[in-house]
Parts: C-alpha cells; structure tokens; sequence
DNA sequence: GTCTATATCCTGATAGAC
DNA sequence: GTCTATCAGGATATAGAC
C-alpha cells in the first residue's frame, strides 16, 4: 500500500467513525482497524488525533465553503447586481445538503459537519475562525442586499438559526424519521432544499416586529 | 454530608461538566472531583454513569416538556380554541431559552440540553421516544390547527427546523458572539426569544411553493 | 513507510474495611 | 453511606526493528 493510499484509508474511515460515533468517543484503533492499516500509521502521518479530525474536516469544509461563495458569486453574476433571497439561501444550504446524497445510509460526511458545530472540540477554533469568518461576511453583506430594511443583528439572528436548521437537519436526520413516523426522511435531497430553503427565506423576511405575548 | 446531599451535588457538578465537554469527554474523576464527593459515590447512588447522565437529563428536559405543553393549554384556552401560531410556537421555545436564564456564563443546562439532540448518546434512545413522542403530536395538532392549508409533512419539517434553530442557539452561543462581532449575544433572553419566535413563525407560514432556482 | 511491542496514563466499576 | 485500594481494560503516543 502507498503512503498517499494509507493515508487516505485513515481518512476515510476517521470521517465516517467520527460522524457516527464523534471525536472523543472514537479511539485510534477503531480507525486504524477499520481502514485495515496499522495503529501507528495514524502518529506517522498527522502527529496526533487531533490533526487527524482536523485534516478530516478541513478535507470537506474547505471544498464546502468554497463551493458555497461560487454559487453565491454566480447567481449574484446572473442577476447582475442583487441576487434573490432564495437563491443567495440556497448557497449557502445547497452545497451542505448535497454531501448527504451518497451519504443516506453511511451518514459519514453528514453527520460529521452537523456535529462539528455543536460539538466543538477544542482543537476546531483556530480553524473555524479562518475557514468561516470571511464566508459569514460575504452572506451577511448578500443578505443585507435583499433584506435593507433589517437592522445587523436582526440579520446575524436570522443566520444563526438557519445554520441552526441545517446543522440539526445534517446531524439528526433519524430523529425527524422517528417522530414524523416515516412522513419525512433525507431519501429526497432535492425536496429536504426545497423545504429548508423555503422556510428559511420565509423567516428571513419576516417584518421585525411581531407579538411574542405568551401566557405565563 | 446527608444521603440526598451527596445525590444533587453529584447531578449539579455532572450537570455543569456534560454540558461544558459533553457525555464521553467527562470523567466519573471529574465529576466527584468538582462536586467534591468520593468517586465511589456515582455507582452507589447512581449505578453507573449512563443512569446518572439520564437523571441528570430528565432532571430538566421533564419539567422544561412539562411547562410547554402547561403554555400550550393556556393559550389555547385563553384563545377558545385554535391559539395563535406566535403564541404556540413561543410556548414551545419560551421555557427552553427561559432555562438560559440564570445560565448565561456557566454553559451549565443550557448547552446539556442544546447537545442532547446532537450528541445523542446511545443510552437515550428510550427516554426520548418517552419523552418527546406526546409533545411532539400535540404541537403538530396546534400547529395544524394554525395552519390547515399545510400538508403534515411540510409540518413536520417546519418544526424539525424549528428545533434545529433553537438547538444551535442554547448550545453554540459563543460562535454567534463570535462571528457577529458582538451585535449578538444571550445576554437579553426576552430579545433571543423574540428574534427566534419571529423568525419561525414567518417560516412556519411560508407558502408551501417557492422557487429555489440555483445557479449551478 | 510500516510494523511490533510497549510505556504511560486514564477510564468505569467494584470489593471490602469502616 | 462513605471511604481506600484496586481490577481489568482501553486510551494515545512512541521507540526501535525491519
């Protein structure tokens, strides 16, 4: 086997063990076994547990992000200037749902990104700060553009709760299937986009001030 | 040290410790450490660590499921019938973000309970299928109620989202503090709680069709 | 580059004195 | 009920032969 084929080996199957099980609970030999190469050749190749789970995400992350600014930057193209709430929605959503097309089963990939966010390892904060600090900006300003009437933060709320939609609908998907009762499930990744993007470009519109009166 | 006093400071410390690392990163160690009782002392009371993180769960996520539905039947009640869907929605997200509360800097339920959805350790299996299932159907009900034009499945989504948003919120509070530059932060609860209910509701009433025309 | 063997440490759990 | 001491196993990481 090549250094580049070992390597890869321990990456694939570092991804789906750690979108199945997380970081912590997934132990070097459960990668090494399950990629058939030896328990040393993880030290060899990265140094640590850690550089492997960040080589691992950086692997997709960073395709991820840019595949998202591309689409953002064609349908801006395309509209000559302000691109539609949808679409810039959908740029940002499309790309994270479509890693979960060849992933149904395996829920690999998926799985993995949806955790990254709420599990947050120590060693991850170097590396969210530089792969999503500029890609936050460049949606922000996008969305500013179809939304001028909202405030900043009102803007930042609204992004943190669609990231929140996608990394829940990424990382839970069984749940959804267990209390929908098999009405909904991630088979149709063309239809979870429709959905997400829909309702998300929906809350994104909503006019600022609206009756919260509960009944305590 | 009396019996009981032993069993709450070992909940509290665990509490905090799950919520801060999570399920597999905490020690038994440091949870006896922090509470400062004998490390024998979980298996006593307890019986192994898996019972104690589903006490320690339950000890919130009962009375939290409990308040909901209490702020469901009032505004139904209130309202005579069909409640308004600002109103359901915030009976459903109100007591969740009301436990962050007295929580700001610990981190303590909060994140605990944000994380439950994500980690999903595999003990829980049965206290969620318990716990959620009647929640579940009797906000999909108010929900429906609200909104008759949609088909269940739609429904469903639109309150995995819901879920999804608030998930994010309780558990990665720091990254939105983070990329927002402080614009914003949990510090007001009563505002995080309008944004969120507002942001939802407008999703929830979204047209059922809607363009989501990439630029691939 | 890949392997075996091992060092060092930490984990959850328990037995048994008090 | 609470303690000490310890078991048995698994963790990451490394040293050194090939």
């Amino acid at each position: 086997m090549s250094s580049s084929d070992t390597k890869q080996q321990i990456l694939d199957a570092a991804e789906q063990l750690f979108g199945e099980e997380g970081f912590t609970s997934t132990s070097l030999r459960a990668i090494t076994g399950a990629a058939g190469v030896n328990l040393a050749a993880v030290n060899y190749h990265f140094g640590s547990k850690s550089e492997l789970a960040k080589a691992v995400i950086s692997r997709h992350l960073v395709p991820l992000n840019q595949e998202r600014l591309r689409r953002l930057d064609a349908c801006e193209k395309n509209a000559k200037g302000t691109a539609s709430l949808e679409e810039v929605v959908a740029s940002f959503l499309g790309p994270a749902l479509d890693l979960a097309r060849e992933d149904k089963q395996t829920a690999g990939v998926t799985r993995l990104l949806g955790r990254i966010y709420s599990e947050q390892p120590p060693f991850i904060g170097e590396l969210f700060a530089d792969e999503f600090q500029d890609l936050v900006e460049r949606f922000l300003h996008a969305i500013e553009a179809c939304l001028p009437e909202l405030d900043r933060s009102v803007v930042f709320w609204r992004m943190h709760f669609m990231v929140g939609s996608m990394a829940h609908t990424l990382c839970t998907n069984n749940l959804l299937t267990l209390f929908s009762s098999g009405h909904c499930s991630m088979q149709d990744i063309d239809e979870v986009t429709q959905q997400m993007v829909t309702f998300v470009a929906a809350g994104m519109r909503a006019p600022v001030i609206s009756k919260v009166e509960g009944s305590r």
